[in-house]
DNA sequence: ATAAGTTATGCTCATTTTGAGTATAAATAA
DNA sequence: TTATTTATACTCAAAATGAGCATAACTTAT
């Protein structure tokens, strides 16, 4: 422990991975032989080594999964003591002080290899709306986020928000307020490895994580749902070409909601991102213009993104 | 320099306090005798001693500006080595990698005291869209980036944007963008500093500040322009009661563009985050309705922000 | 006291955007 | 050949947006 304050200090970078593989929404995750839970590729920053903090990333990244990234942006630094205890991922144990940096990365499935990708909502099963509201919500979360507010008055307006109790309505932005509110009040594992008060309703909400690589996750999901909506990120998950449908799948896996789709058809060609190819794909029903993404973007709005308005109401496919 | 790169590390917490007085826009700055420039509130992050980095940020405020906080908010991490040269901030002489983690803070006006006050479009004139296109845009800096151009093609598409050049359009959300695009030109003093080529025909686009922390400046704006959109952050700017009129110019300010008086009037009414006291303030001309932001917000979107659209012409008063 | 100036607020109106369908087209599978 | 599946076109009402005109309610100047 030094007297100033300012030695001891490690900084980890820890980056979340997604793709979109069949139907899923991907993270890559790594796992270490006493099988603690998953971690996220992670390494120290070392300013000795990298000029900047996405070169210490990409090496990790490089070193641990070889995956080739699309795109990668800045989470969010966390440095708040004691979310760490009884971590042990690497295996080199540590006990300085540790910030950790969190990154988000997209990969085009083509670009990913081989290794292990999880499905992104086993960790937040709450987080997957597309078929209408999950049961454990009412069934499970509620209920024992509500004994827990009992004790706990001074939550209850975050949790009504976070939550969307009452008139408020759910926002499916809010993945890090709600997996926050739930840690706090002992609903997800990690909680307990940091040493929080066990919480009698349930304790075993998603899947936990080493480190504090699930708070990572939830940073890195909110922050590309939100994104989506003004700039376009969601083409850095798809190939080179495909079909509205298929961009239509993805938004709606990153976002956890169904859309209409003769609308968001409409808002894409409208938006300008996209081109035609001229091609089609065949698969079963009617074959399927094939887009491409346009890079030079020469008109209107440089940037945007697809606007989509969350969707209250799962639409039908008729 | 250590082996294993991850000793040697100093984690800087800098703040751009924010607030608003008599028609400006300002942020608290603070000067060194030697007057290399101002710099921002800013203090080592000491984990022995801050729980988290928003403890340690509000001790070096409170110690060094003592403004109350109504917002706290953390921007982005910058960790790129080589942008510190010639800083002298505080007067301590370091030689550690630095790593400066930047926050946003808003204040009220009434709850700041005394204290240096900058008005923040000293800093960035070209962001300043009240009265139109600035001038010096076309008369200086597009001459000059483009002059800058010729020598780094790979940069055009990067300047396209980031000065809605060409059919692209100004986007006031991009204020770290044009700033870094002006520092890597060499067209703020700080490139200088830092020991980058100097560009010949301008060094000195609005006013040079110690350390990165005029990056940290840019950021700040550019966050608060976005985040105002679609959270009521603008509220921790107003005092407790406030004219719909006071409101406006409080976002213009912040956003840089002039707005339609009659549509932000029903913008705001029909947000539902304001309310009506009934009380009415005497100046000149008709007396105006006091409002009050709604904290309690059951209904609806329960925290939206005032969706105000770039007001693409500034407005006549009319 | 009256006119002029200033600011606030109410209201209209054409356009655009959005949400939710219905209808039709072009494939494959039975 | 018919049923099934998927893509795409089109409609329609409601809501939101951008731009103004009109009027109300004050203060200041004459």
């Amino acid at each position: 422990m030094s007297s100033t304050g300012t030695t001891d200090i490690l900084i980890d970078i820890s980056t979340a991975i997604l793709r979109t593989h069949e139907g899923d929404l991907q993270v890559r995750g790594l796992e270490d032989a006493d099988a603690q839970g998953k971690y996220l590729p992670f390494g120290p920053f070392m300013p000795d080594l990298h000029r900047t903090m996405e070169i210490g990333l990409r090496q990790w990244v490089r070193e641990q999964v070889g995956v080739e990234l699309a795109h990668v942006e800045q989470l969010y630094t966390f440095a708040d003591q004691g979310r760490y205890r009884g971590g042990n991922a690497g295996g080199n144990g540590r006990d300085r002080h540790v910030v950790s940096v969190g990154y988000l990365a997209l990969a085009r499935t083509e670009d990913t290899g081989g290794g292990a990708w999880d499905n992104l909502y086993r960790y937040f099963p709450w987080e997957d709306w597309r078929h209408g509201r999950p049961d454990m919500l009412d069934a499970i979360i509620l209920p024992a986020l509500d004994s827990w507010l009992e004790k706990n008055h001074d939550m209850r307006a975050r949790a009504r928000l976070a939550f969307g109790r009452d008139a408020a309505q759910w926002d499916e932005e809010f993945v890090l307020e709600r997996y926050e509110l739930l840690y706090e009040a002992g609903l997800v594992q990690e909680a307990l490895r940091d040493g929080r008060a066990a919480n009698r309703q349930a304790q075993n909400l998603g899947i936990a994580m080493q480190l504090d690589h699930r708070r990572i996750l939830a940073t890195a999901l909110g922050r590309l749902r939100s994104k989506l909506k003004y700039r376009p990120v969601i083409f850095d998950l798809m190939p080179d070409r495909f079909t509205l449908r298929a961009l239509q799948e993805t938004t709606e896996l990153v976002l956890g909601t169904a859309l209409h789709k003769q609308n968001f058809r409409r808002l894409v060609e409208k938006s300008g991102l996209v081109e035609a190819t001229g091609e089609t794909s065949r698969a079963r029903g009617r074959p399927a213009e094939l887009f491409r993404f346009r890079h030079d973007n020469r008109a209107g709005r440089p940037l945007a993104g697809l606007r989509v308005s969350g969707g209250r109401k799962a639409a039908g496919t008729s």
